[in-house]
DNA sequence: TATTGACCTTCCCACGACTGGAAGGACTAT
DNA sequence: ATAGTCCTTCCAGTCGTGGGAAGGTCAATA
């Protein structure tokens, strides 16, 4: 198989394929005229590497699954560890997001919004300062 | 007043200070010596621009939004647009990082974590092609 | 006066995870 | 033979810094 049907079939672009290759999370191989050749299980991991990056794991933690996914005598312990900190950080960054949302829809509420210059958003930023951030 | 102190009144690192000046977010002065000098003005510009990076606006909103701030006749829709703009933006990333929440913590409940192989978060990962992501 | 040590300068490289594009070879259909 | 599509490699760019090298400047001390 082709790299183009590849990408069609792990919705993967083929630039993102090459790369991973390039890191070495995938290695597939190569047919007489210097065209790779993917296999069911190249295939495979492709899907498996697209799902893990869907729900935010890093390429690391992609390897680290991979590597897990593929040794029979794992722990289940090891893949929960790996999910559980990603969920920590996911949650982090939730919660920084929703502070900021918080700040931003207060502003954006206090803001007329019309032609005159007096604006509470530019307000709070231009107070930084004073307020010593 | 060197960069030192500036970095120091601003709470931000030196680097970033000279990467905005690389960029023309700001201009200090230079002193005879070549070092930068930077005035009250500078300070207040680099203490907006640090609020609203604290807020996740990107450098070039940093851009309009400082240049709105400095523009007298200015009218608060523009700042505001801006503003829910990114507003937007955020509440979609929260949207994406909570639909990934949910579905991991809902896989890392369901996996016991033990010395056993079996694992539900390798399953959800590995069905993906199967279920076509 | 000489010499530390702290500060400043510019420059280039690295990060993460791709993405775009150029230059050129391989294959298929007309 | 030619056109068009696919494939290859390689290089550069993204965003907002951070790290570090090589070298100039300044203030304080021996």
């Amino acid at each position: 198989m082709n790299i183009g049907e590849t990408a069609e079939k792990s919705g993967l672009p083929a630039k993102t394929i090459r790369y991973y290759e390039d890191i070495g999370l995938i290695a597939p191989l190569r047919s007489a005229n210097g065209y790779r050749d993917f296999g069911a299980a190249d295939l495979h991991k492709l899907a498996f590497i697209a799902r893990a990056r869907a729900l935010g794991f890093s390429i690391e933690d992609c390897r680290s699954l991979l590597a897990l996914y593929e040794d029979a005598g794992r722990a289940s312990a090891d893949v929960k560890r790996i999910a559980q900190e990603h969920l920590g950080r996911i949650e982090e960054k939730i919660a920084q997001l929703q502070s900021m949302q918080d700040t931003l829809s207060d502003l954006v509420q206090a803001c007329c919004g019309d032609h005159r210059p007096d604006c509470p958003i530019l307000g709070d930023l231009a107070g930084a300062l004073t307020r010593k951030i």
